[in-house]
DNA sequence: AACCAATAGTGTATGCTATACACAGTTTCG
DNA sequence: CGAAACTGTGTATAGCATACACTATTGGTT
């Protein structure tokens, strides 16, 4: 054995597999303080506190920080988000910003609302939900794609801001002309989320690495690897099988004559999974009909 | 105007160290250097690098490492998952671990594909594949559910190890007998995935909120009251009518009479979900029969 | 058997990160 | 006017990943 430390009793070679597992049991022995912790940021993100009437009047507005932080992030990708980044884009120093957001997490919070946006205003006159539902979901892809950062971050147990209502808002006003009960369309508004949340994996991915300058081939070329390893593996019988009926793995403009079983691109793919997703609502509200 | 620097004299970056980076704009400048690190973590995850005939003995393996960081994240969250924390766990220093995994992200890869496991084998006789697909959603929402770590990292562009592989091979095994084309297949297993995945982040959130020792209803009021802040608020006249038509938020176990237009649980929820997915499936299914 | 190259684990150092704290200048209320 | 409340700065600290050099170990080669 190579230079160990004398400090005594490691788990001898024969402990290996058998853990103990004592000390710091992950809570912070604070239930309530975790419930806090939310409730503290969701009203950060949500209220203003109120303006001080003594004191020095402050140079820069939340705003201008979360807009600052927004453009690092779109610029350079999330790892270079950090508070001096920030900081230095605004011509302060790291501290300031700490007059205004208690905390980096605050304000990702508030970035993360703020770059999510408003959907897109409906243009034209309203269409059929199903065509309403269609926009919707190719806003919300096209969103997610414009800011893959977006998907770094996780997105489970942040709190939901103004934005992100705006954006369920405009789903169940495309939802409404279903009929549906408000359970219902509560119910469908998530599916599609979930849907539309889920497949957009892929195209983010892309995304990211487009903005990094990687070009689409190369991008294709890495995905691909993974699953072609399935090919001679006797583990995946039926992937390698359907990996090796298709002529390609996944791409983004259809670098081949489109034939009869064509693999589809990966927009063709969202959109086939979409009026899957969509056939299965329309199912539902059709038989619910008569009721 | 407080203390405000002359813009001219911020501290440029490379005042500091004497080796500092170039401004990283973001692309590392090299496109190509991209995809071969994709590439790089795709290989460190599927293969194992030839053991050197000279010098001493691992007293380690790749295995125990990742072992030992699962049950730091199982215990303790992602956050907890340090380098150091693992190595401690092992009884061993930080450096150690970096004669098995280059950098902390490799072992992270191989964490995630090593905690994300292989699917249930399937106990009874073969059911059909509407059945069979649920019984796959419902196990890899379990996985996720009994490890949130794994959705606090960004799976976006995350190299496919083998159990990830092997998920999605159960998944064409459900699929088998719906006579689809090896095309179709790739696309329903996008979809069913896609929904899984986007519709897991609640039950997620629960189980973290749990695992940190949280109670369902501290859980459920935080996660509510985002949601209740569109109730007077004028910019969400749709939510906020279907919000006050119901009881009240999302919760886990209902903790009111069931009624005719019941607000779903969130096990529910998801359930209602997937089977309109299956819907929409299926419809596309029965409309291919006759090709 | 003696040697040497390759390796394992250690100790230490570096730089980046978030952020606590105290200070100096600024504004407004009493 | 003076104190209180505030803004931005400078400095300090602790935690993190990880580079590098060192020592002990090992097995192939002579």
């Amino acid at each position: 054995m190579a230079g160990r430390t004398g400090q005594g009793d490691r788990p001898s070679p024969e402990t290996k597999g058998g853990r103990r597992r004592e000390d710091l049991p992950q809570a912070p022995a604070n239930p309530e303080s975790a419930a806090r912790d939310l409730q503290k940021r969701s009203e950060l993100l949500w209220e203003d506190p109120p303006r001080p009437s003594r004191g020095s009047k402050p140079t820069m507005s939340r705003e201008d920080i979360v807009q600052a932080a927004i453009s690092v992030a779109d610029q350079s990708g999330l790892a270079a988000l950090t508070m001096y980044a920030v900081a230095e884009r605004l011509g302060f120093t790291t501290m300031a910003l700490y007059r205004y957001f208690p905390n980096k997490e605050a304000l990702l919070d508030a970035s993360v609302d703020a770059a999510m946006g408003t959907p897109p205003r409906r243009s034209g006159p309203r269409e059929s939900w199903r065509q309403e539902v269609k926009h919707w979901a190719y806003a919300k892809r096209a969103m997610l794609c414009s800011r893959p950062w977006l998907a770094e971050l996780p997105f489970v147990a942040a709190p939901h801001g103004p934005n992100w209502l705006s954006w369920h808002e405009a789903l169940l006003e495309a939802l409404a002309d279903t009929g549906l009960s408000p359970e219902d369309l509560m119910d469908m508004l998530s599916v599609v989320h979930a849907y539309v949340s889920g497949a957009s994996d892929t195209a983010i991915s892309l995304a990211r690495a487009r903005s990094r300058g990687m070009p689409d081939e190369l991008w294709a070329q890495a995905v691909g690897r993974d699953l072609c390893r399935a090919i001679h593996d006797l583990r995946y019988p039926r992937l390698s099988a359907i990996l090796t009926s298709q002529s390609g793995g996944i791409s983004d403009a259809s670098p081949l004559p489109v034939r009869a079983g064509r693999p589809r691109t990966m927009e063709e793919g969202f959109d086939f999974g979409l009026e899957r997703v969509l056939d299965g609502i329309e199912r539902y509200i059709d038989s619910n009909e008569g009721s």
